[in-house]
DNA sequence: ATGTCAGTCAGCGACTGA
């Protein structure tokens, strides 16, 4: 089974990427972050199209997630994290896909620090791994794959020096990740390549892309049961590049 | 600090979030 995560950074102007990756390297499932627009206004029509099922969590201008399925229909079994009734940004979904439970989610970004965006991300990640320790006490497969906006260690981004403050990178958010591990979940890339610099994300300043400064802050995380199974992951470049 | 996107809308170019 194939899993893909994507932030697309708005499924209208990334429409035309997505349906070449899912033409490209067709994935049994993907993970989308990011939709930027409404329910009413995501294209439910041209993915299924691709051969593709979905079940999506939309907001208008900002966030937004979706899971999609090939050749099925994605069975919803959360549309939100609970304990925070007031809060209406869309930043989780899940799923049943094929025998696997399926989190996709958009952590909150966080900056500027301190401040209430970064409170409210560290509300939010403990909210996450409130419901990521339910997963591992049903001992189901499961991944909780999307845009976490944690860079875990050193090694994941370019110059850690430069990053120490950042919301992204912050000892505390770090150590909210180190947490999931700690309750054992599997970081899927780190465990198959465990010593490369392999970067998810480059900003779109200043030519990052092509000087490689990159971020790994996109990740799939596997529980117990699914590890045995864990054949490789890795990132694919840009779409058309396979 | 820098500088680039995708989105919005008293709307055609400024802003905001990332």
């Amino acid at each position: 089974m194939k899993i893909v995560t994507y932030n697309l950074n708005g499924i209208t102007a990334r429409l035309g990427a997505l349906l070449e990756l899912l033409e490209e390297t067709a994935p049994d499932v993907v993970c989308l972050q990011e939709l930027k627009t409404t329910d009413e206004n995501f294209p439910a029509a041209a993915l299924e199209k691709a051969g593709y099922g979905a079940i999506w969590h939309g907001q208008k201008s900002w966030n937004g997630v979706a899971i999609l399925a090939r050749g099925c229909e994605p069975v919803e079994t959360r549309r939100s994290l609970h304990g925070a009734p007031a809060d209406l940004q869309s930043r989780y979904i899940e799923a049943a896909v094929g025998g696997v439970i399926v989190g996709c989610l958009y952590t909150p970004n966080g900056n500027p620090r301190p401040g209430p965006k970064f409170s409210y991300k560290l509300a939010w990640l403990e909210r996450f791994r409130g419901r990521a320790q339910s997963l591992l006490m049903a001992g189901v497969p499961a991944v909780l794959a999307g845009d976490y906006n944690i860079i875990p260690t050193d090694l994941d981004v370019y110059v850690p020096e430069r990053w120490r403050e950042d919301a992204l990178f912050h000892a505390s958010v770090r150590a909210a990740y180190a947490q999931l591990l700690d309750d054992g979940w599997t970081d899927a890339l780190r465990n198959r390549h465990p010593d490369e610099r392999i970067y998810t994300f480059w900003k779109y300043l200043r030519n990052a892309y092509a000087r490689d400064a990159g971020l790994r802050i996109d990740h799939l995380l596997i529980s117990p049961p699914l590890r045995p199974r864990l054949q490789d992951a890795g990132v694919d470049l840009a779409p058309g590049a396979l």
